[in-house]
DNA sequence: ACGCTGCATACTGTATGCACTTGAAACACC
DNA sequence: GGTGTTTCAAGTGCATACAGTATGCAGCGT
């Protein structure tokens, strides 16, 4: 891990906690931070070249966010999702994402290009981390006219929650599965104005989305509890 | 420290950061805060008999729940819901609730007969406070065998955001709407083992429970608006 | 009388210090 | 050699101290 002792990285942000939450949530997307853990406050600080009290506020909120878990007087480690839990949260989207289109309807012209533009550079992205932005990206960007605010928020919550995993299962295997078909067809129904038939392929792009991550932490779960053992 | 005269919060919890996000989301939910207020750092630790540190830290996890709203040198007030958010988040009731019912299947009898006496109990309460209560709990038990545990926390998550408004309103008219009726009739569709029926009786009810509340919510918006401004 | 400026106060945001808990190594004992 | 005990270092949790910022008010000028 590069670590720079003294000069802390940028923290731009108005509120240090904040800008330390950011950092935290990074580190942990990017597998800087593995599963399971545990946070130091004093290195922490002293990496970020502030005080323990605004760490502890920021961990705090991510413990809040469920990024975290807190064990009494052992402090904040970063808590794993089993593969069970994982499942579940992929068997979320077939329900939200197509409902969230329904709701949305047929987007406007502009925004149908902006999906089929991102859809091609999905195709033609080679690092398999940018396609996952470009792939998280192009889900945004489909239900972006939906008028339930609430259902967003929750979409893009459950997409941070299993972004690590994605992650995480791209950096071993390089072969990045790309969905610019199921993507197709979605958006060849929408250009049809059937929002029926997009609603459908949308919820079939959904269910079989999450199998590959599931099925790649499933297998490799027993291991990382034989190591937490030893 | 001087020891409290007026002690009204057990602070019974392990930490005392917990306890104080217990007590004020407490507070919130029963209306000693109302929308928008703001929290007093210094008096809410002299309150609780305990230091600004551990208040600070639950007002940032409530903060990170959504409960309160953070403004940079302002500190923390509680946030309040637009009529069109709340209704927001009724809208999902009618998707989850069937859904987790559906994956939870039949419920065994000894449940089966929890429900009903839960409903008889909604029924018979005069309290229209408890009656609130009651009826999230039918609403629990009846999704209790759900396997998928995130959707179940997903939807305590949207009882908690809305239970504050059903009490607000409860308080100024005293007269509760009982969903018996409503519940009795997907009671029987699942002693008849119509699993169909029984969500889509479900969906009924979910989609004509907020209606009151946002109604309420949305009459009572301009005023509120005003009072602000003076 | 009205508005503007500067000051005082209150409060938030951050840092530091202290006590207590926990985990583990060293040590004694079996 | 293995096991139970003691001691010690590391680290969290809470309290307090300090600094920076917004807000209300008084006084001044017009």
């Amino acid at each position: 891990m590069s670590l720079s002792k003294h000069e802390p990285q940028a923290l731009k942000r108005a509120n240090v906690s904040d800008a330390v939450a950011d950092a935290v949530r990074a580190m942990i997307v990017d597998g800087r931070l593995g599963d399971g853990e545990r946070l130091n406050e004093v290195r922490l600080a002293e990496r970020l070249g502030v005080s323990r009290t605004p760490v502890r506020e920021a961990l705090g909120r991510l413990a809040a966010e469920g990024a975290l878990t807190s064990t009494p007087s052992r402090g904040y480690s970063v808590r794993p999702l089993t593969a069970s839990e994982l499942q579940q949260l992929y068997e979320l989207r077939p329900l939200l994402d197509p409902h969230a289109l329904r709701l949305a309807g047929i987007p406007p012209a502009r925004t149908l290009d902006r999906l089929e533009k991102l859809n091609r550079a999905l195709a033609a992205t080679a690092d398999p981390l940018r396609a996952i932005a470009v792939d998280d990206d192009w889900h945004r960007a489909l239900i972006a006219h939906c008028p339930n605010l609430v259902l967003v928020e929750l979409i893009e919550s459950l997409m941070r929650r299993t972004r690590r995993y994605e992650i995480a299962l791209m950096r071993e295997r390089r072969n990045a599965v790309r969905a610019t078909g199921e993507h197709a067809r979605i958006l060849a129904a929408l250009h049809d104005g059937d929002l029926d038939a997009a609603c459908a392929a949308l919820k079939r792009n959904m269910e079989t989305g999450g199998a590959p991550i599931v099925a790649w932490l499933r297998e490799r779960e027993p291991r990382v509890a034989a190591e937490r053992a030893s």
